[in-house]
DNA sequence: TCTATCTTTGACCAAATGGTTAAACCAATT
DNA sequence: AATTGGTTTAACCATTTGGTCAAAGATAGA
């Protein structure tokens, strides 16, 4: 019963990321999610009491999936070179698994910025730990000893991130002009494209 | 008369392309587009039967904006290193004048990747035109020469484009995380990262 | 001035949508 | 077997929303 309950309340929050991801907030109907989650619309008002509230933690769950282990790359004793090799690696897999939440997060970030700073209220220790200072801090010490370019951080991180992130997110430009819609050269693609971006960043930053 | 119809049709575009790119066709209401033209709700089906179809002439107007200066950059008998940096320094204007443009594009045609066609089949030009052939072909013809570095092309457009496009799509992310949320900041940021991106691009195919 | 045509509006409609409620169901406890 | 508590459902509700319509206004030509 208790088992049966967690199962109604998964298949529920299975269903929510898949409506609210592909469709946004303002698109998701919570007719789709119940016949989806194969249950009826009441059901959800039982256990997440309004849209709003099932939307806020879709995305809660969607964002915490990138921010800790960025937090674990980023944090950890490695070398600048190392950490963004490491992290090239392992946000192109995983944003090719979940090629939907980067404009997912985008998008309801722009509708509505006031998201972010909830985030950051109710997971402290994000801000805590001052990611971009520590990061900063690191990169700087490693220009000043000449095993990096002098670069700015942020356009730094700016740029890591994108050539990261655009490629999946404009999916539909990309494939569609580059590869007359071709999906499988689009994989291939994304996939000979780890090594490049690695290449091309460390490229850029070594002395 | 004539003038007056001209400068009604105009205000539904005006404030059909404000509602529509900010908050998207779902989240976007006929009742607020046709206030915010100051008129009545009916005007608006008078004009465009429906709201699918003004929502398509105020897609096809957002993504007109760049197509055509891209075709004129990249037909045009330039080197390619002028190419990039002319590029670069004419869309991130462009952008920084439209920033929710992008979001929007994307966005839209994540919900409905059919827009692309429709768009490809209406202005048959573009296709014509084989915008990436050619512009692969320099590239490639400069890169045999020794001009620059051997660089795949997609990978290449990919890059330049994702950093111009980037920061200007994920700016709550960015403005929150690195500019604890400050516009000045952010606005600055994006000043100077023109021509960082420009150095950025151009060092990275440098022979 | 009369008429025909185009423009604009207020009132209205049907469907969709988020949400509620009362009753049925079901598993465990006594 | 009866009771209790959480779970699930069908039916329902109020509001929102895209869209329509008939009538009123405006405009220009005859």
């Amino acid at each position: 019963m208790v088992d049966q309950q967690k199962d109604t309340e998964q298949k529920i929050m299975d269903a929510a990321k898949e409506v609210f991801q592909q469709k946004g907030m303002t698109g998701a109907r919570m007719q789709e999610i119940a016949d989806k989650a194969g249950i009826n619309k009441a059901l959800l008002h039982y256990y997440y009491r309004t849209k709003e509230k099932l939307f806020d933690k879709v995305f809660e769950i969607a964002f915490s999936i990138f921010i800790p282990r960025m937090q674990e790359i980023m944090l950890s004793e490695k070398p600048v070179f190392e950490k963004i090799e490491f992290f090239i690696e392992n946000y192109m897999d995983l944003l090719t698994k979940h090629p939907y939440i980067p404009i997912f997060v985008i998008n309801e970030l722009n509708r509505n910025p006031q998201i972010l700073v909830n985030i950051f209220e109710k997971n402290i220790d994000i801000k805590e730990n001052k990611l971009f200072e520590k990061i900063d801090a690191q990169i700087q010490a490693e220009v000043q000893k000449g095993i990096i370019k002098p670069i700015d951080t942020r356009n730094l991180m700016t740029n890591v991130i994108g050539l990261i992130v655009f490629p999946i997110a404009a999916r539909p430009i990309i494939q569609g002009i580059m590869f007359e819609n071709d999906k499988k050269q689009y994989d291939a693609f994304l996939k000979q494209r780890k090594d490049f971006v690695k290449d091309f960043i460390i490229n850029s930053i070594k002395p």
